[in-house]
RNA sequence: GCGGGCGUAGCGUAGUGGUUAACGCGUCUGGUUGUGGCCCAGAAGAUCGCGGGUUCGAACCCCGCCGCUCGCCCCA
């Protein structure tokens, strides 16, 4: 005997009843986007890797372990998307979208691919929502996109979450810092952690970062960052937290905050649960990156987006209690036993339904006991019964299954009409 | 990629070396002639995650693999 198959490792399928969530998610991000001025872009599964390689950066996690690459048969090689942004940037650079009205406000949801090791809210293919403003550096853009994210979460009834929000300065006096901090940390190198020893080569301002008992003591005296930032940087992180204090949106400065991605710069952040401190807590997050789009081979062009699981999403939703009512299958249900009956039965479901009225059809070949049941599961608001006598008579038998089951015998032609206006009432 | 826990019908569980693996929910079918929800009865459904080993005998012990889960790395 085969092996059943599974959904591959780190996969899952969205049964029916979890689609309320789904739908709430998608419905309110239409909503929070538009109220924001967003438009919709989709792109594609997947891109040339050389996309991510090198905007999400050739040293990082997503690139350097996690992409699903292949070649095609054309030998092109291809990698699933794992991160949104440099293939959002790709579109608006292939699409001359630096002509459009600046800045311009894109949004998406869209399949990442990444080959992690799963956990509860990570897997290995998850939805993402993506927003992205181009052509702006104004620090109420960086602002602004946090609102977004955290209204979304506000709309679904997502409670106990925070964002926290760091900066990142530019490019140029980051370096500067990061060698000082390598400068610091240099001497200390054979007394830290084995992962802050790969941290020191691969991505120094994660030292800061390190739960480590063994790298604690060193991290206390070491330069930070938010202390050194330049003048420009210091201002802009000053007017986004200045903006979002002026809203009910709970900040918290942390000065600590280092996004994995090289493409960052300046405002960074993250919204995350506050009562729930598990490793996979992150909700959304993202930041500024004024740099990205010139080594896509762009012109410089600032950007400011963020990523936001709805996968995580919705644990959180339900971490916060919401719960949906299972929606009824069908509005009505036919029950049906008669011979001859066939063609009847399914011309008054055509037209019901063109009538607006969701209408399932039991099987003929079962009792009219066991299509009742169907009935009663399938949690329509009304049977029509068809037997012997209604076809003799050319009429159906209405039986209203909300209360005692009270019934009335209908013709035939005038049970969508009926039926239509039985359900608005 | 590293370390810990777990894996029994669709779901939730019981059973921890010895006859036909149990219970609840769910599913299906009945409870007289054409009728739901409650109740009652019956049925289907499990090679006890997969493979190997120990043993007279394994769901129960050992090993490997797979999957889930928690933590690390990292991220949404």
């Amino acid at each position: 005997m085969t092996t059943r198959f599974q959904a591959p490792r780190g996969t899952q399928d969205v049964l029916p009843d979890m689609q309320p969530y789904w739908q709430a998610v998608n419905d309110a991000i239409r909503v929070v986007t538009r109220l924001h001025g967003f438009r919709r872009i989709d792109t594609p599964a997947f891109e040339y890797a050389g996309v991510f390689e090198k905007g999400s950066g050739d040293t990082t996690d997503i690139v350097e372990k996690e992409m699903y690459t292949f070649e095609d048969r054309g030998g092109e090689k291809l990698a699933l998307t794992p991160e949104g942004t440099p293939a959002i940037c790709r579109a608006y650079l292939e699409h001359g979208m630096a002509s459009w009205p600046q800045p311009v406000r894109l949004y998406t949801t869209h399949q990442m691919f990444r080959y992690d090791r799963p956990q509860k809210g990570r897997y290995r293919q998850h939805t993402q929502f993506d927003c992205e403003i181009f052509g702006s550096t104004d620090p109420l853009v960086d602002a602004e996109v946090i609102a977004v994210l955290w209204r979304l979460y506000t709309m679904l009834g997502i409670r106990n979450a925070g964002v926290r929000l760091g900066s990142l300065d530019d490019i140029a006096p980051r370096r500067a810092y990061v060698e000082r901090l390598k400068d610091y940390y240099r001497p200390h190198l054979p007394k830290l952690s084995e992962d802050s020893q790969r941290r020191f080569e691969r991505n120094p301002l994660r030292l800061l970062d390190s739960k480590d008992e063994r790298d604690l003591p060193f991290k206390e005296a070491a330069p930070k960052l938010v202390d050194n930032l330049s003048p420009e940087a210091r201002a802009h992180h000053e007017t986004v937290l200045g903006a979002l204090e002026a809203t009910e949106i709970p900040v918290e400065i942390d000065p600590l905050l280092v996004r994995g991605l090289d493409y960052y710069n300046r405002t960074v952040f993250e919204i995350v649960p506050t009562d729930d401190a598990r490793a996979q807590g992150t909700i959304g997050g993202g930041g500024r990156y004024d740099g990205l789009m010139e080594i896509l081979g762009g012109p410089p062009t600032p950007g400011m987006g963020f990523g936001s699981g709805i996968e995580r999403i919705i644990l959180e939703m339900q971490r916060s209690g919401v719960v949906f009512e299972n929606e009824a299958a069908a509005d009505v249900y036919i029950v049906h036993k008669a011979e001859g009956a066939a063609a009847v039965v399914f011309g008054l479901a055509s037209r019901l339904r063109s009538a607006g009225v969701a209408a399932v059809l039991g099987e003929s070949n079962k009792s009219f006991k066991a299509q009742m049941r169907g009935a009663n599961h399938s949690g329509a608001k009304f049977a029509i019964i068809i037997g012997d006598d209604e076809l003799a008579r050319g009429a159906g038998t209405v039986k209203d299954l909300t209360g005692e089951g009270e019934q009335e015998s209908v013709e035939l032609g005038r049970l969508p009409a009926l039926l239509a206006a039985k359900l608005r009432a």
